[in-house]
DNA sequence: TTGAAAGCGCTAACAG
DNA sequence: CTGTTAGCGCTTTCAA
């Protein structure tokens, strides 16, 4: 900038009001600067405009894995929104591990982030009062925080959605019907599970409900088990995107009725078509860096708490009663 | 730091040296460093770092979509190394349109990342030429740079595959094979194009081919047109993911053979599998982020250029013969 | 083993 | 409309 300056044969500062489109710049002088500037191959060095004015222009976000279809929805539709509001989008992957997620939050807010969109791996965030005493705020995205951090949160509406998948199914006439969900540490697995029973009420059996991280073998293993038992289910609700790809791979031929929560490319041309019920992560990516932006201009009401609804798409496999198997 | 030295009572120096590290301090003066900076809630300014020190322990990765699998799957990757480095990554999605692509790479280097990965959307790179000279880095992955750009690239072997894909419809007795590409300007998509045409030799028919942007209606509209014909295909190759997706949704109960470019989730899951030449987004993302730090590391080699072999996945589809139509 | 001073490149505040 | 000065928080250099 200094080299700018004087090759333009004006002051330092002069340069700076160019570069930032500040106004009161006589057209001429800024015509003479942005020459300098082309001829210098000059570009703005954004780390001290960063130290110097202490804002980044830049949001982290950290989610389970990027690799997984929802999750890379939901960072497309963050992404967008950001590179809208003229920042920069630092992201990674806590592979479902809290300290990892931790270490990536802190990475990113000794790199002062101006927000942060989380989607949490564990259930402890004391960590994060220092940062969210210093104002910057945090919103978090599919989970909530743990106990004690009171902060915007963007959840989809998890119970709401098992229990109609669940009624869905007892509709068609099931009256046995298998949860197979994810790890109940999970908060989104757990208020599926929740909103199964729920719905189920007297239903209910514990030797239909198996939850753990989806591994095919075990999978496997826990539908062996259900199929095998003298009153075997006649319908499956699956708890994730994840839980319902592993399942359809281990039916081996069996034909359950089944209704799996999250949507995912191809669910339409599996025969049957799979019944799900759908979360729209992009929505949910988009709505909560809105409101991180809308906490950024300065909005310091209390944390707001959104839920999004689900929506049920029959597709056939929803559909079969009893009576197909 | 300022605060935390006269807490502890020593010179800013001092504190600069506990936090970074350095040796040559006194275990107790270090001690009581430590204790003032975590009563103080104290963490570095990296903005101020990078200022001074001039490097950012940022990279830059532009890809074409962060919601498209293949992306999504390099992405993860590029992440894991990156971070394993020590260092953070800002990611950006082109969508395809060479504006963006360029504004996303200015940026991150206006921002002084120290290393740049992209999969480019346009073919005019000359932009990158005062950063390449200033010495940052850059990998090109899945698809090479414009003319006058020479830099690293890692690339799948798109020729190769089409052939084999081609070859393996031909071996099951088809002579009338279709091709569903993507746009043709698209790097991978001419590739696979070329080796399609090169395999059929002879039996080529430009009234096979269709490339374009695969959008529903338009990829309905070019099979019937296809099948319409006196000679029509008895099996199709469809040139990317999102084509052969597009394609499966299209069929309406047609059923040539087919092999798709790019594995997807749920192909074996079809009716019949889906047979694919199968690409490594992971495999790729890793080669293109440790090629970047072995430069970051100070490798200043002639430029190289690595392709992966892909993979001929036979499911079902591709092994259908004529008489199955 | 410790510290003082300079300065990275920029913008804010305040003149002219 | 234009310029001067101070200083963001850190690391580097040199001295004690």
């Amino acid at each position: 900038m200094k080299d700018v300056a004087s090759a333009a044969g004006v002051a330092l500062k002069t340069v700076s009001r160019v570069v930032n489109g500040e106004p009161g710049v006589h057209p001429e002088t800024a015509e003479r600067v942005r020459a300098a500037i082309d001829q210098l191959g000059y570009s703005r060095n954004e780390s001290a405009r960063v130290l110097r004015r202490g804002t980044t222009a830049t949001i982290g976000l950290v989610i389970e894995d990027v690799a997984d279809p929802f999750y890379a929805g939901l960072s497309r539709a963050v992404e967008t929104v950001v590179i809208d509001h003229g920042c920069l989008l630092l992201s990674g992957s806590s592979g479902e591990q809290p300290g990892r997620e931790r270490e990536l939050v802190e990475t990113f807010c000794a790199r002062r982030v101006d927000g942060l969109i989380m989607v949490p791996a564990g259930d402890d965030h004391t960590y994060l009062r220092p940062e969210l005493e210093a104002g910057t705020p945090v919103v978090f995205a599919d989970r909530p925080p743990g106990a004690g951090i009171d902060v915007d949160t963007v959840l989809s509406d998890n119970v709401g959605g098992a229990r109609q998948a669940v009624r869905h199914l007892l509709s068609h006439g099931h009256r046995r019907i298998a949860f197979l969900g994810d790890d109940p540490a999970i908060f989104t697995a757990a208020g599926r599970l929740q909103g199964y029973k729920e719905e189920l009420g007297g239903l209910f059996d514990q030797r239909l409900v198996s939850m753990r991280t989806p591994a095919p073998e075990a999978v496997r293993a826990a539908m062996d088990h259900m199929f095998d038992l003298d009153d075997p289910p006649t319908a499956l609700f699956t708890g994730n995107g994840r839980c319902t790809v592993t399942t359809l791979r281990v039916l081996d031929g069996r034909r359950p009725a089944l209704v799996g929560f999250d949507d995912f490319e191809l669910a339409d041309l599996l025969d049957p078509g799979v019944s799900v019920v759908a979360q729209d992560p992009s929505w949910m990516g988009r709505v909560a860096a809105e409101l991180l932006f809308r906490r950024l201009r300065g909005d310091t009401g209390p944390s707001e708490h959104i839920e999004l609804p689900v929506r049920l798409i029959p597709r056939g496999s929803g559909e079969l009663t009893p009576g197909d198997l």
